[in-house]
DNA sequence: TAGTGGTCTAGACCACTTA
DNA sequence: AAGTGGTCTAGACCACTAC
């Protein structure tokens, strides 16, 4: 852990996802926390911000540091989680089909959603993710050629954030999330086992880098069913 | 504006939505904000963190703090808002019935949810809404009655965040929404103009109060073509 | 009154980017 | 080398909660 305060943080989450610190009990306060970890003030408070942003305690004014409960804010899908560590986390037998891989020159609506123009050239990918053996989502996913010079079927289907994090050591930063619900059109009829549903529910994702650049879109079209989205909001102060 | 830092936030906020800083340039460096603002530079940062979190700003480590274009977005159904703050954003026709408002015991489902007991004395709520003349939205509150002792059919039909909030001054800390698609229910295609739709996006949306403890469970359901939610998410370190 | 978290300061050193 | 943001410190004062 290079940070001081995001050490700090890792102990603490795993002290309350051990037990140690029970739900609806206290941390120790900001000053014990000092004591022990012997760091400043502030760096104790930034680990405990971040804990609060988790949804792992709630700070009250006056009183200290309340333990919420844990099971209850570990969201499925919240934030930047990618379909693999997804279906590691909820214990699915999973599988991932490439079913187009290539590069395309963008018509309006993509250039649009990439900001990219004409010339551009963008990696195209169709993967059809199959949960508990029924095909669930169709992903496509659009990424501007110039960040990612090479792209293989192997990678696509395992996981190309993977890929891109470890391997080009790419940084995603953030991205911009959209849901909606669509009727299905015959492209997801085909690809997907919608079973009597003729809607799906669209995300839609953009995602930028580090230095605010757009770099890829995606649009995954689930099943009605086996969709789900957890949030965790805080209300401005 | 209590706080420092928040006053800044809310200038620097107020600067790019007004394009006095544009979108891919950057902000002045902390350190001319420091001299700008007159206070310290933790300060300033904690004003650029809430820029960074709101989706303003994109700070780079050596570079500076890029302007993002997605900060206009004020997301029209992101975090706690309220029917009432979005259909005003939206600028749109609407308007709230109540279909009902009475005091319950909790059946074993909402026990659950409320986490409260069989004596537990609790307002139902359950309003329609109406969006350009539409009935779009079903939804159905469950407040504990001990934190609201009293509610009219005028509170309701008005705003009741607003009212608990001014009047009753019960601050609102934090929430966990829960999305999915479900079977539009006879009720759900009694009280709302379905259309052709058979299938309804309920939202599950817990509130915490700023002691952590749970207040109000809600359960809003939306017919599928007028569902949107737009979600920012950033990368954890 | 004592203890808690919330804000704020004036420095310091570091890692990274740009020139 | 100069400028940027990232981390960290050792204090200070305040507002709120509990007793």
């Amino acid at each position: 852990m290079k940070n001081k305060y995001n050490g700090i943080y890792q102990e603490l989450a795993n002290r309350i996802k051990d037990g140690m610190y029970q739900p609806l009990e206290k941390l120790p306060s900001e000053h014990e926390l000092v004591e022990e970890f012997e760091v400043s003030r502030e760096t104790i408070r930034k680990a405990l911000n971040l804990l609060a942003q988790n949804g792992y305690i709630q700070k009250v004014r006056g009183k200290g540091s309340v333990v919420l409960e844990v099971g209850k804010f570990n969201f499925p899908i919240s934030g930047l989680v990618s379909f693999k560590e997804l279906a590691n986390k909820l214990g699915k037998e999973s599988s991932t089909k490439v079913h187009e891989l290539s590069i395309i020159h963008p018509d309006r609506y993509l250039m649009n959603q990439l900001k990219a123009n004409e010339q551009s050239e963008i990696w195209k990918v169709v993967r059809v993710r199959k949960i508990d053996n029924d095909r669930i989502i169709l992903d496509k996913d659009y990424f501007l050629k110039k960040f990612v010079p090479s792209l293989t079927k192997d990678i696509c289907e395992d996981s190309i954030y993977e890929y891109l994090e470890k391997e080009l050591n790419i940084k995603i930063s953030f991205a911009k999330k959209e849901f909606f619900v669509e009727q299905a059109t015959e492209e997801d009829k085909e690809l997907l086992d919608l079973q009597m549903y003729d809607s799906v529910v669209v995300v839609k994702n953009y995602v930028y880098l580090n230095d605010a650049s757009l770099f890829q879109y995606t649009e995954s079209r689930h099943r009605p069913d086996k969709f789900r989205f957890v949030d965790f909001a805080r209300r401005q102060t």
